[in-house]
RNA sequence: CGGGAAGUAGCUCAGCCAGGUUAGAGUGCACGGUUCGGGACCGUGAGGUCGCGAGUUCGAAUCUCGCCUUCCCGACCA
């Protein structure tokens, strides 16, 4: 079938090697996962997406609680006056801030911000409830809904409204924070490669890509199926800046006055766009096992004019129901009048790790089929003793897809000496690109212009470049920085 | 926010250039029947303020202007 056909075809969805932007936008919406809003850049996220972001948010809830955070809420509307002072957190946020100018028929007194981060609004209220070395650390999250008003949106990497978690923690020592940031980091790491499966490389910001008013800001960046980066979760460093600013202190053991070390950090929705543009196909979206809402789906192949055969599948099924019990998220697609092979394309196209067809021929023999979403690999297998392998089936697709998002992220990494090389190994194809880097910004801003689109993703927390000559002005650099086109 | 493309049934689109019966197709949807192990077939039926608003005209899906939304490419940014 060619292109001009496949397009013409409203079942279809365009190939990932023809257009990977429209494959990705194919795959959101025919797979149910959102769809847009009336009102620009926003997105609906309907039930199926919704249930996955649940279960990624189950997963990273249970972790912040692990490392001792309690979950708060804060409102959504902040005081313009609150907002403003510190000047470089104000100065990053002013362009993407929505305002609310009237309510209640009247013009308000003072705008207010539909948050775009709530750092201001925090450190305002911890100002009043931090007095003492003893109410410290202080670690809360919460999970909440951000406004930030930006020019291109992208269903889940890039919208005018989204939801995260976002973590705030004041500490007394500055080394302390420090450790918290790198926790909550190794938390993201954690999440990402073994719920998602999507393998991660953290580092630090350049000082041109941080948070506006951090220290410094650390993230995690993963590679997508077309070979361009995600930064899917970040962690800063806010030192004393804000805690200064909103004029925060505590009175330590000798009785002097001091400002707290504070970080935040936080998660997104986007990474639900980089679930899907690391694993998925064209066939559509390939879920890991555990965060994938539905994990096994059950096909009854019945015939109205067989009812011996319909009656015995229907225990089959029913068998396989009752001993699964709650050990897998397990759904049996009984709807009537759809043929079993549009039942698999809708599976297949929604991310179902694992398929069961049950039908009378191979249930004479004892045995159901069982196919693999991430690989399409098809067996028979025996009915009896079945539900009791799908928890370790799921846990195999699992690693295998994370080995294969790794095998991917290494064949598609280069080292790189210089200039002249960065150039080389983009030439062909998008990459993740590793060398010496003395994060001078002069030499961010020569490397940037020397691939088109590119950025510095990090510097790489896991490698180092031991005096290697920078590959923008040969001086010796202490960072071995990821260079990669961005989302 | 600049450049380009597009918006007609749930979806993919034709019709527009050269304005004129009741606006079409495929797919999807509902019902009936035959089917049923990879997106079946036959029949019947429902479904559209032609993105929104002005204007030109006896008459606008079609021409003009404005606006909105989406997609692509930039700039900007999580």
């Amino acid at each position: 079938m060619s292109a001009e056909q496949k397009r013409a075809d409203p079942k279809s969805i365009t190939p990932q090697s023809e257009d990977f932007d429209r494959w990705y936008v194919d795959t959101v919406l025919r797979a149910e996962l959102a769809d847009y809003a009336p009102v620009r850049g926003c997105m609906v996220i309907r039930p199926y997406g919704f249930a996955l972001w649940e279960n990624v948010q189950r997963a990273l809830d249970d972790m912040i609680k692990r490392t001792g955070h309690s979950n708060m809420y804060f409102p959504m509307f902040i005081p313009e006056s609150f907002f403003a002072k510190e000047a470089d957190h104000v100065e990053g946020f002013a362009p993407e801030v929505a305002w609310v100018t009237h309510g209640g028929g009247r013009e308000l007194e003072e705008r207010l911000a539909i948050r775009p981060t709530s750092e201001t609004i925090i450190c305002t209220l911890y100002r009043d409830w931090i007095h003492s070395w003893r109410d410290l650390p202080v670690k809360i999250n919460q999970w909440a809904n951000m406004c930030r008003w930006e020019k291109r949106t992208r269903l889940f990497l890039r919208t005018t409204e989204f939801l995260w978690q976002e973590g705030h923690t004041f500490h007394a020592t500055d080394e302390e924070a420090g450790g918290e940031v790198s926790e909550m980091l190794g938390c993201y790491r954690e999440l990402a490669e073994e719920w998602l499966a999507i393998p991660v490389i953290p580092g630090r910001k350049t000082e041109s890509e941080k948070f506006a008013g951090a220290r410094y800001t650390e993230s995690i960046e993963a590679m997508m199926a077309d070979g361009w980066a995600l930064q899917s979760g970040t962690s800063h460093h806010l030192a004393q800046n804000f805690t200064r600013a909103y004029d925060i202190t505590y009175s330590d053991r000798a009785n002097t006055l001091q400002h707290p070390f504070q970080t935040s950090w936080g998660l997104s929705t986007r990474i639900i766009g980089g679930v899907i543009m690391v694993h998925g196909d064209d066939r559509g979206l390939v879920l890991p096992p555990r965060v994938a809402p539905v994990q096994v789906v059950v096909v009854p192949i019945v015939r109205s004019n067989d009812p011996e055969g319909t009656a015995l599948v229907e225990d089959a099924v029913r068998r396989i129901q009752a001993e699964a019990g709650s050990s897998v998220r397990l759904r049996v697609d009984d709807r009537e009048g759809m043929r079993p092979g549009e039942k698999y394309a809708e599976w297949e196209l929604r991310g179902v790790p694992l398929r069961i067809v049950v039908g009378a021929k191979d249930l004479a023999g004892g045995q159901v089929t069982l196919v693999r979403r991430l690989d399409g690999e098809q067996r028979t297998t025996p009915l009896d003793g079945l539900a009791a392998q799908l928890p370790g089936l799921l846990e195999e697709t699992q690693h295998a897809l994370r080995a294969r998002a790794q095998q991917r992220l290494e064949e598609r990494s280069v080292d790189v000496a210089s200039l002249d090389e960065l150039v080389a190994a983009f030439a062909e194809r998008p990459v993740f690109a590793s060398g010496p880097f003395c994060n001078d910004p002069a030499c961010e801003v020569r490397i940037k212009a020397a691939v088109h689109a590119l950025t510095v993703r990090v510097l790489r927390a896991d490698r180092s470049a031991d005096g290697a000559p920078c590959l923008a002005c040969g001086k010796p650099a202490d960072h071995v920085a990821l260079f990669a086109r961005a989302y």
